[in-house]
RNA sequence: CGGGGCGUAGCGUAGCCUGGUAUCGCGCCUGCUUUGGGAGCAGGAGGCCGUCGGUUCAAAUCCGGCCGCCCCGACCA
């Protein structure tokens, strides 16, 4: 099977999905908008896991997990919260099948007294079981996360990007006062940029959204917006200052220190599997996936070259000497050592797969006591002694994960642009795409009006933003600072 | 839900217009030779041509219904 995928330039959106399948990172599966999680992509969602979890950890927080489904009489209990999921939410009506001539059948004398959804997000069912966690001001701050899938009913989905059922981190919090409450929901958003610059290797733009693209419930939604190849945004974070509109439906509240009641304040906040297609958009090319060593599954392959058993065993013994050096180092190695395969076939299954790094080690190595160490995201190939390939290989590694930052990053900043009138505003989203600043009145009417003419709607108001004074590109009224407009994922 | 495309071996496909024994490549099995960029040769296995119905002596091919998937758009993380 030949697994050379289209370009990138040819059809992007084919690139993305035939990288996905091929790469061997999840396979579609019997249910329309759901996929399989293959083992190789299940492994780069594993370490983006434990490198959030850790941070959570760290900042005091612990995981918990509350149900898949949720009463709909919860969800009803916040108006914008209901308006926001209503129009994709999956309902389980019924418990029991049973037998019929046409077969199994939903037993229609098993109907739910009240019906459940199944969660597309867990704000209520949290809130509900909040409210008999909290008292007194000695129960707060609450600070919880859970690992969970959760399922929203979109109308097309795309592997990992969107998809019906889709797994994710949610933490909410509860806490005293709203300055807490806002301090956690930045705290969050600075783990989250963390984690995409450091590990992902993926430039975001902090900001907060405007009130259209606000999370159905919050008072103020922050995230992190990320820049794809194609020039097209995706939101790659959310943290939520949700003021006191869940302890509000709820009724959460808590005695503070001078014996009176108060509701508590929230936050929430959020990553997911979308951050897999994140990574694969950010920084592969048109041989394959380029993962950043920090999340891939194997940041070194060792492929041994042989003509022969004695030949193997001679070799494999500067392999296992070498993978003990590296594996001392803490770097994850796979050795393929597999006769099924050709060198040659292997070389191009581990660049499809996104390797960082490969030593080939083969009888002129063994002459003359070298590796040969090819990166994958620059496709270069040296040839290095095998004295002190740890140290070379620990450094190559970091410097494939900044070098793969710095290159996303200019990216990025070519890709932005600013734009003072709205023909040029058109232009640029319809020719080159990528992140345009433009000053905007603040108005819904006017984001919506964009958003209808050109399909591009406002990313974000980037934290710390510049200000300056100047006139919406739309409606000519005074506006005091520039937003983010893009097409977005 | 609208528009477009597709359904033939595990995967990718030809054949369909103009009906008559189902094509090719990859993969798989056996053997030998190979192995530093997706190895070569020889032999072999594998098909209710998405599904239901119609037309016909005869249907992968023509006609109709249904089902499924992908892409583009509206909705959204």
């Amino acid at each position: 099977m030949s697994k050379a995928i289209v370009s990138r330039e040819q059809d992007y959106s084919q690139w993305y999905n035939e990288l996905v399948i091929k790469a061997g990172l999840a396979d579609y599966s019997a249910v329309k908008g759901c996929m399989v999680i293959k083992p190789y992509g299940f492994a780069i969602w594993e370490r983006m896991q434990r490198a959030l979890d850790d941070m959570f950890k760290n900042t005091g927080h612990s995981n918990a997990y509350f149900p898949l489904f949720i009463p709909k009489s919860f969800f009803s209990k916040e108006a914008a919260h209901v308006e926001g999921f209503a129009k994709e939410c999956a309902v389980v009506t019924h418990y029991r099948l049973k037998n019929s001539p046409e077969g199994i059948v939903v037993d229609e004398t098993a109907k739910l007294e009240e019906e459940l959804i199944i969660r597309p997000t867990s704000e209520t069912i949290i809130w509900n079981t909040y409210r008999g966690w909290i008292q007194s001001y000695r129960d707060l701050p609450l600070l919880i996360n859970q690992w969970a899938n959760v399922v929203r009913w979109e109308m097309r989905t795309r592997l990992f990007l969107r998809t019906t059922e889709f797994l994710w981190q949610e933490g909410h919090t509860a806490h005293a006062t709203s300055q807490e409450a806002v301090e956690e929901t930045l705290r969050i958003l600075d783990i989250y940029t963390e984690f995409a610059e450091k590990w992902m290797s993926m430039p975001v733009v902090k900001g907060v959204k405007t009130a259209n693209e606000r999370f159905a419930g919050a008072v103020d939604t922050y995230c992190i917006e990320a820049l794809m190849q194609d020039g097209k945004a995706l939101q790659a974070g959310t943290s939520h200052f949700l003021g006191q509109n869940f302890a509000k439906a709820f009724d959460v509240k808590f005695l503070n220190k001078e014996g009176k009641s108060e509701l508590v304040w929230a936050t929430s906040w959020g990553v997911s599997t979308r951050l897999v297609g994140a990574l694969i958009m950010t920084h592969s090319d048109d041989d394959g996936l380029v993962l950043p060593p920090m999340l891939a599954p194997h940041e070194v392959i060792i492929v041994p070259i042989y003509r022969d058993e004695e030949q193997l065993k001679k070799i494999m013994e500067v392999v296992s000497q070498i993978n003990s050096e590296l594996t001392k180092q803490g770097i994850r190695v796979k050795i393929d050592a597999d006769d099924k395969h050709s060198p040659g076939w292997k070389f191009a299954e581990y660049e499809l797969k996104g390797v960082p790094v490969r030593l080939a080690i083969g009888p002129k190595d063994l002459e003359k006591g070298t590796v040969e160490v090819y990166r994958r995201d620059l496709k270069q190939k040296q040839f290095v002694p095998q004295d002190g390939i740890a140290p070379h290989v620990k450094n190559l590694l970091s410097q494939i994960q900044q070098s793969l930052y710095n290159k996303a990053l200019a990216f990025r900043e070519q890709s932005t642009v600013k734009v003072d009138d709205y023909t040029t505003f058109k232009e640029v989203l319809d020719k080159k795409g990528g992140f345009v600043l433009a000053h905007w009145d603040g108005t819904t009417e006017t984001e919506e009006k964009i958003k209808e003419e050109t399909k591009a709607t406002i990313r974000c108001i980037p934290m710390d933003n510049q200000q300056e004074e100047g006139n919406c590109i739309y409606s000519g009224k005074p506006s005091k600072q520039r937003v983010i407009f893009a097409k977005a994922y």
